[in-house]
DNA sequence: ATGAAAGCGCTAACAA
DNA sequence: TTGTTAGCGCTTTCAT
């Protein structure tokens, strides 16, 4: 525990032959400072190389922050229950620094439910926003309104091709849809693959996996161009239906040994893959849910494209927390995250 | 920013009837306080809950602390100089906490240097040490001394199976060898697989690699039992020996399309393997060197496994740090890392 | 064994 | 526009 000799507000008031009150003043821009002074005072912090203690400061002001966070709401087993569990880990490492962290959650086939979020999330008045934009025209009247009131915003997961944003933290769709074809087909020719989707009825939102598909089919385009796409589609609601339709389906093609889903919900299928097991069959899906990695520990599945979300929000909202503290502004303001494979090799310590 | 309710140590010496400095003395029991005052005060912070403020506690002590992290020198382009570049991060993320980093490296083939780098940390005086044990013996010195001393340490990349460890950050390596395994084969039966290692003159130390040449050779038993193994040893320090053996192996044998590396120096073999391409060849390596992902970008290498080694330290450095100023122990104590599979359409982003 | 008091470096309210 | 001052919550020294 050396003596530091860190220089303080006190040295530079020293130097500058001011007082600590106006060195404070241009530290933070809050005017009331002669040109001379503010000139002066930046000259001495400069050749000094001045650092600010962040306890002091913090402990000064006292108060505590808030940041809030608007994602969809987190069904167990769902893909935002994830993102939930990174936000209660991102809680304990920002409350120390006097930051609270407020979800407000929305439903996310429900327009309606945004709207009533964001109201309530801006009633109550947080320092920083982070948010997963499922609509986009209601994500931009809030984003507008964040502007205005110059409430620092980051997103994740997807964003808007706005730019009032902080930062990004999210996959690269598209690319994720090209790694999952490849891992699909083992950059071997394929003949044939099955795409099994979500049937969508109240669809007023973007759907979040088009990009992805897009990839996907660009890989086979390229590399396989002989493999037959067959589409399904399921709904989430209805197990039985779903096993009718993999019945059915199986029953015309009976070859298909290459099936594929672009959401987080492969394992809508995994009872049916179980009853039904093939010798040789390659599954490839997305996310880490515990239903998900628990199908490819037993190979059902045999590889799941993940993208660590609960370390997504924590980056969000550390970004968020850096500005609100320090001003800060995050090194990269879009960050497209690294997407891991998973197989059963390496699922145990993810 | 809300006025914050947070108790403080004075609302907790008003319950008691006590002062500031008997509060301070119990919670960190530093004696010369009575069982009677002891235990009241217990009993309030029980009851209010009471959590010290850090940052007030920090800006009253004042001093730095410093962590030590020994390892081995990082050559440029070595698996050591990624270590190296997580520990600035490291640095910038603790500096704040008013705790510096000093690393002290050492040649990994020399025993001597390794004893040397230890002595000079020791002297220096270090709160913590973050070290990399490649000498058995040595380290259980070096560690015995820190128990006595009572400075924490931690280990990253592999450990010692004492136990006065504060935590260890790393690869389980035997799964490592069967996950490439898996890799390499593609799950599908393969006639042959050539190894190449490095030739080990001075060999005092242990080979890190055996136990992921196990976990690789096991797949192959249980999954592949036909396959034929061949070794080959190459000097680093010897390009053109390297490109020789190489040839007269091929010559040799020249139907093998399964190659494999251990450590991480899988780049050593890439100007060769560039020179002589053959379509639908597999070859795997470990870690995420620069000159590793080029060649995996370029097609040349099929896949990395990989540890992110600068998340390692920092999360090693982090549990230290969190032990020197808070004395908390960190979660788990053997932490053993997720293990990325890359290939040219994730790294991008890795 | 306990209390009082002087800071740590910074902020913010108030005076000047 | 600038200086002064009273804290923020905790640590630590020095009396008692």
């Amino acid at each position: 525990m050396a003596p530091s000799d860190k220089i303080t507000i006190m040295d530079i008031a020293r130097r500058t032959g001011l007082s600590k009150g106006t060195v404070d003043r241009v530290l933070h821009n809050r005017g009331e400072v002669s040109r001379k002074s503010y000139e002066k005072v930046m000259k001495v912090i400069e050749e000094l190389g001045y650092e600010p203690n962040v306890y002091a400061s913090l402990l000064a002001k006292g108060g505590r922050h808030m940041i809030a966070v608007l994602i969809p709401s987190h069904e167990p087993g769902s893909f935002w229950e994830l993102v939930a569990s990174g936000i209660s880990r991102a809680r304990e490492s920002v409350e120390t620094i006097g930051i609270d962290i407020v979800p407000f959650e929305y439903d996310q086939y429900d327009i309606a439910s945004f709207e009533e979020a964001s109201r309530q999330m801006l009633e109550a008045g947080p320092d920083g926003i982070v948010l997963a934009p499922m609509f986009r025209d209601g994500t931009l009247v809030l984003t507008r309104e964040l502007e205005k009131r110059e409430i620092p915003y980051a997103f994740i997961d997807s964003k808007l091709d706005t730019d009032g944003y902080l930062a990004y933290f999210g996959l690269p769709l598209y690319k994720s849809g090209y790694l999952c074809a490849d891992q699909l087909t083992g950059g071997q020719p394929v003949d044939s693959v099955l795409m099994v989707r979500i049937r969508r009825d109240r669809l007023q939102q973007s759907d979040p996996t088009i990009n992805r598909r897009a990839g996907f089919m660009d890989y086979l385009l390229e590399n396989c161009p002989e493999c037959r796409l067959s589409n399904i589609f399921i709904d989430p609601n209805d197990p039985s239906g779903i096993e009718e339709t993999l019945d059915a389906f199986s029953r015309e093609h009976p070859g298909i040994r290459h099936i594929v889903m672009f959401n987080s919900r492969i394992h809508l299928i995994v009872p049916w893959l179980e009853k039904h097991p093939v010798p040789g069959r390659k599954v490839v899906g997305f996310d880490n849910l515990t239903a998900n990695m628990e199908a490819l520990g037993r190979g059902t599945v045999s590889c799941l494209i993940a993208q660590r979300p609960d370390e997504q929000v924590n980056l969000a909202i550390d970004a968020v927390a850096e500005y609100i503290v320090r001003k800060k502004l995050p090194p990269k303001k879009d960050n497209f995250m690294h997407m891991d494979i998973l197989t059963r090799y390496n699922v145990e310590y993810y």
